[in-house]
DNA sequence: GACCTCATAGAACACGTTTACTGTCCGGAG
DNA sequence: CTCCGGACAGTAAACGTGTTCTATGAGGTC
């Protein structure tokens, strides 16, 4: 990007557009297309079937041509300069260019065999920071590489995981990057791994992002980062300021990212000796309101715990406040942990002790290495393979040694 | 979307695509198709070129033909249900693109003249939670109406936000939605006011969102909430409470919505008769650093104030982390509000009172009125208009009566 | 002057769908 | 029996661009 590119984004080609329409001038030659042997007998105009709403119609290559008097071939050459094309001729074209206002259809374009040049990624919502930041490396990426970026919001459905695929696949993206944890449901995965396959066949890749893979043989590439490790270091943090009860929470039961979490805070807990309490597992949604309500409900009738380990920052933010509101201080009366280190983790006062993910990265580099293979002929290149980023942890002010053991309020 | 729709999202249409491939059968029966009279005495293959980097062909709509035994009309009329098909095709047809895994080419479909289906979204950053919550808004009024979100960042770079209109105009994309202020030079303001009658002349809208209007000829429609009120009435707030002395912090100087929010403050200290102080006046960037810096430095060697209105929450964030460290409390040395009513707001301590934009509906709004025109084909609705959304006052923790006029501190 | 090469430019087809016309078959009405 | 209309299905022409193959003239060499 820092080269002398011709575009303000990545290598987009170099093109012009220009003012609105000069006087419809049809300049006069009386150009040698002589009667297409039929149709013309019809007598009647007919007018041509308008674009989608439009009133007035596009200018198009021929239109450019014929203003330059040129061939159609000509305007192709100079707009994308892989063939010699003498000076005076580029500049009548790219005059003639100016004059109509041309902009390239990119739809003709990317059917006349050219990349659509578009990658796409489906998260789960783009407000959620954890989202947005993969998104953002996604996008950057993307823009580097001079490709556009078609992001999608499911909501969490699976089904519009599926449709969003689909549509992807129909406008020939180039990767499609699926973000996040996904569901054990044995119908959708082999669901998903049809569309891995067809998406394959056709050329383009299916990027597995912070999801696990599809088994070995399903053509998908993936960009995980150490979840189960990073759970294991904020457990083995809090188990060495001396905390023994230790409450996990929120996170959905189903989800593979929520399983590998649980079990990186299992592993911490077994190295110990410690005991595993299921009441002191209580998966939920990944919401800041989950965390307000379930921490507020376990506080008046719950389990004992000297710590909470909240299943990401937002989870935390709401039990953050739930502790508030009960009277509690953190980390003196109670540690808290997320997971994330997203940045409402610094907002929050204490500031949140936490895990960091490298989501930017992830971004990039799921778009990198679906791309990788794609650009050489080199279809040596193993079409399946993973690449695993390390997560690690972030010390700041919500952990204390614990002062005793937490009674049950009321 | 809650009628018996066929697909998950939104208006698509009913596609269907099937296992990889089961035994290439050629369903026995010895159909009438006699022979297609050319193409077969060629005798050779002639590999066709290839669809991008693919190492096996796509199936098209005349391998899903040939298949079923029907033409590639019939096949076209099976997928979008817009003209009788007998049961007994429907079904072949249908298998034959099971079989074939089968996927609409959405370039093509474009290009014979069927909306691309795709709306674009420019803005500054994804990460930022005011453009996130509006591109949601964008993103679920354009899913909602069967459509595909293209989303762009520019890192505030006008240059990048012209390129990117035109990207998005070579990919017909049926609204282009800007987002957030727009810096005061002229050229700029040439430029855009040309890519947006190019957009026009294709059909296509230029959607002003959150951003003055081009001038009543320019063929744009806006959709903007009411940032001078919002100031205005935040600054009055703060006014009754009995601040005389108000620091504006924050907001990038050349920016429209820096320029509207000033004026609402200069308006409610006018309307009480207080001087204007250009030394309370410090805009800067909309970044938490940039909050944190200058409140830091203002502190030490600044004029005397006694609330800060903030030019947005992020800003509020970092100016609430350097009065922290001066020992200041918030509110009862110094009293802190913002701009945006963003998720921060909530988090900070004390919580911050500030301003509620409906960003996300401003977002569906947005798209909702591109696209109003262009469904019917009423040209005669006004091809510029704008829509104002109301904001209100979120009254929270961070504002209380001065204590008494803040002096230097050292 | 004949011949070759190089630099350009044009003609034509491919890309994959949609759709306006044109038929064809069949049942029922006159 | 003829005529008519409805229900389907096929043909072929767009849609706008990229690219291959071919053509033409200029300039140089023998």
């Amino acid at each position: 990007m820092s080269g002398g590119s011709e575009d303000a984004i990545g290598s987009a080609c170099g093109r012009v557009a220009g003012r609105v329409a000069g006087p419809a001038a049809q300049t006069g030659d009386q150009d040698g297309r002589e009667d297409h042997d039929d149709r013309d007998d019809q007598g009647e105009v007919r007018m041509p079937r308008q674009g989608s709403t439009a009133n007035g119609r596009r200018a198009t290559v021929v239109d450019v041509a014929r203003l330059a008097g040129v061939s159609t071939a000509t305007v192709s050459r100079v707009m994308n300069r892989n063939y010699p094309v003498a000076a005076a001729t580029r500049e009548r074209v790219e005059e003639a260019m100016r004059e109509l206002g041309y902009v390239v259809n990119a739809h003709a374009r990317a059917l006349a065999g050219v990349s659509g040049r578009t990658v796409g990624i489906i998260i789960s919502d783009v407000v959620d920071p954890f989202y947005a930041y993969i998104a953002r490396g996604v996008e950057r990426e993307a823009t580097a590489g001079g490709r556009l970026c078609l992001v999608c919001s499911t909501q969490g459905d699976p089904q519009r995981e599926l449709a969003f695929i689909e549509l992807m696949h129909e406008r020939r993206a180039d990767a499609v990057i699926l973000v996040g944890g996904s569901v054990a449901d044995r119908g959708y995965r082999t669901e998903l791994e049809r569309r891995a396959r067809e998406l394959d066949a056709g050329g383009s890749k299916l990027v597995l992002c912070g999801r696990p893979s599809l088994g070995k043989d399903a053509p998908t590439v993936g960009v995980e980062y150490d979840n189960e490790g990073g759970a294991f270091a904020i457990t083995d943090h809090l188990l060495t300021e001396g905390h023994e009860r230790i409450l996990y929470l929120g996170g959905p039961p189903g989800l593979s990212t929520t399983k590998e979490r649980i079990a990186g805070h299992r592993r911490a807990l077994e190295q110990r000796g410690l005991p595993r309490d299921p009441a002191l597992v209580q998966p939920g949604a990944f919401s800041r309101q989950f965390g307000h309500r379930r921490m507020t409900e376990l506080l008046r009738d719950g389990p004992e715990f000297t710590a909470v380990f909240a299943a990401n920052d937002i989870v935390a933010a709401g039990a953050a406040q739930a502790l508030e509101e009960a009277g509690m201080r953190v980390p003196q009366d109670v540690s808290l942990v997320g997971y994330d280190d997203v940045p409402v983790a610094q907002e929050l006062r204490p500031r949140l002790t936490t895990v960091h993910i490298p989501l930017e990265e992830m971004g990039r580099q799921a778009v990198r290495v679906a791309l990788a293979g794609g650009d050489e002929d080199d279809w040596r290149a193993p079409t399946t393979g993973t690449l695993r980023l390390g997560t690690h942890l972030v010390v700041r002010d919500s952990v204390a040694a614990p002062r005793g053991v937490r009674r049950r309020r009321g």
